[in-house]
DNA sequence: CCGATATATAAGTAAACACTTATATGAATG
DNA sequence: CATTCATATAAGTGTTTACTTATATATCGG
């Protein structure tokens, strides 16, 4: 798969904001079982798994398997395809972005 | 408009691939008419005008007319709400990875 | 095995989207 | 002022998307 399609993939992904808020909850809880992700969600189970195999598929999110119960979390790097296009107009907003992608090359 | 919106602006934006090739030619040129846009696109001429409207709602692109022709140049701020969501998880990556502002500084 | 729990898939649907062709507006030029 | 050039809008269309309800699959405890 060609970098433009992961970006275009991931930009689709996080432009949902349902799909998105599901991304900044798992997030912010670190590990989360999908039933908590149902849980105060204003959308149904089945949106949820929806949701997160979109994120999966996109690299976004990673998952472990303990018994019934599947735990997502973050894949920092799903994120690259953004950042690194991101950094060709790192010129556009200066400092702003400045330590990003060294954050993220880091975290790899 | 709150900053969740805008953020889903400008990822929605980015996420068509037509679209954002326009974009990045615009970034690439410096200020290009919309007839030298169009010229090299696969869609037509409406497509191109209905993608720079788009872009432009987003404030990814600003225009300056000059008689008949109208100029594109990125809008710096445009990518703001991307970059902050971005930054937003710097701090994620921070605290619950890595020491990575620790790393970051030692490597400076 | 059975029943309950956790997650995934199937099928259907309304709305959004990215395009098209046709036409309208707006501005320069002869 | 009429024509040409640059861009925008209108209207229509096939495709994608995000949801729903219903059902299937998988795993555990008793």
């Amino acid at each position: 798969m060609t970098a433009a399609v992961q970006l275009t993939n991931v930009l689709k992904t996080l432009a949902d904001p349902t799909r998105r808020a599901v991304f900044e909850r798992i997030a912010r809880e670190g590990e989360v079982a999908a039933t908590g992700l149902v849980q105060g969600s204003k959308v149904s189970q089945p949106a949820v798994s929806q949701h997160l195999r979109a994120l999966r598929d996109a690299g976004l999110v990673a998952e472990r398997r303990e018994g019934r119960h599947i735990h997502y979390r973050v894949a920092p790097k799903g994120l690259g395809p953004l950042i690194d296009w991101l950094g060709h107009y790192q010129t556009f907003w200066q400092e702003r972005f400045e330590n990003l992608e060294k954050l993220l090359k880091e975290s790899e």
